[in-house]
DNA sequence: TGTACATCAGTGAACGCGCGTTCACTGATGTAC
DNA sequence: TGTACATCAGTGAACGCGCGTTCACTGATGTAC
């Protein structure tokens, strides 16, 4: 593995132990076992490695488009709120963090309108999922795909939160919790 | 307004516009008016500044058992969720910053603890509102007053969420977001 | 094959700066008699 | 009423420290001929 990413996964790894306040240039160092004079061979500064730890070390959502008219939609909502629950309660240290920094959460921001992404996607994401199901004709026309998916991605990152802000590295009882919240959104079957 | 309250207002100005990363002792006291050595007068050290912001100044969320039985549910659900919309937006800058710095963090929800109170207030608070409506028989029992709590509280969070991240101080038709996240509810009437 | 040189990841030590905090002090206000 | 003293909010200047960053240097590896 390549210096750049041993400083990129020690980075990540202090950030997420000791919060983004605390995650200093020795600290980094230290724990990617090299010198602090090391860091600038790889990175022009400290920004740009925060910056490539929110770009490449960030879990990535996952994509819902091929569950589209395989097994039940509910049993497949549970499946994706399932996924989103364990996707920010990973997520959520780090990103809450940025908001400490406005620089830093701008040019975050900026990269990615750059490439296309966003924190809009896992919404979008579940969103057109949902759509798809209603144009295969295995949902009613009368769901709405957009306050569907921000009910149960709002709820997921919101159960996310609440166990990161107790200290927990997971959601409990992370299906049952997804089996509830699908239960409790309206979708009737056509 | 005591010395005390000016240095609290202004730290939760700082921490707003410029984040609790460039929330300095120096900042602090620039905005409110005083030297740096003032605010150790009134407070033992920095983190006490932020804790008294956290205490303090945090917008509260609104209570919502005055509204059992009178006009409509969906109505009712949708003046709360839009509260919560904009008691979000408020809440989430500060709040999330907070996550940066881990000792912090855990001295905020120890003192939360010793009151009784936390970041499941709004959600229990819907709950609480919903079970009541059952109650009085103007909801089916078959509506989960936690899931759907979970799901409004959920989605309000994450939609503030979303307006800060791209900048904003609101959350763009709020009322227009409210209705429709609540008409995607599952919410049999008896 | 040997030799001279170029490249480059990495380091120890130092740099200046801004931070949180403390110090000795001031001056206004209150209190005792 | 006047005087002596106590209290206390507030300050300017300084403190030491830890931060991000740079510097001159090393030594291993690759390359030309």
């Amino acid at each position: 593995m390549s210096a750049r990413e041993k400083i990129l996964d020690a980075a990540a790894r202090v950030m997420n132990e000791k919060g983004l306040a605390r995650a200093t240039t020795k600290e980094i160092a230290r724990e990617a076992g090299y010198s602090e004079a090391a860091l600038y061979k790889h990175f022009a500064d400290k920004q740009e490695i925060f910056l490539g730890v929110l770009n490449e070390r960030l879990p990535r959502p996952q994509a819902s488009a091929d569950l589209v008219g395989v097994g039940t939609v509910i049993g497949n909502l549970e499946i994706i709120t399932g996924q989103l629950l364990r996707f920010y309660v990973r997520t959520f240290p780090i990103a809450a963090s940025i908001f400490s920094a406005p620089d830093l959460l701008a040019s975050w921001r900026e990269g990615m309108n750059a490439k296309g992404v966003g924190p809009r996607m896992p919404s979008t994401g579940v969103e057109r999922y949902l759509a798809a199901e209603i144009e295969a004709g295995r949902l009613a026309a009368t769901v709405d795909p957009w306050a569907t998916a921000a009910l149960l991605v709002g709820a997921a990152m919101h159960q996310a939160f609440l166990a990161n802000f107790e200290g927990l590295d997971e959601v409990p009882d992370a299906d049952a919790v997804a089996r509830r919240l699908v239960s409790a959104v309206d979708l009737a079957t056509p």
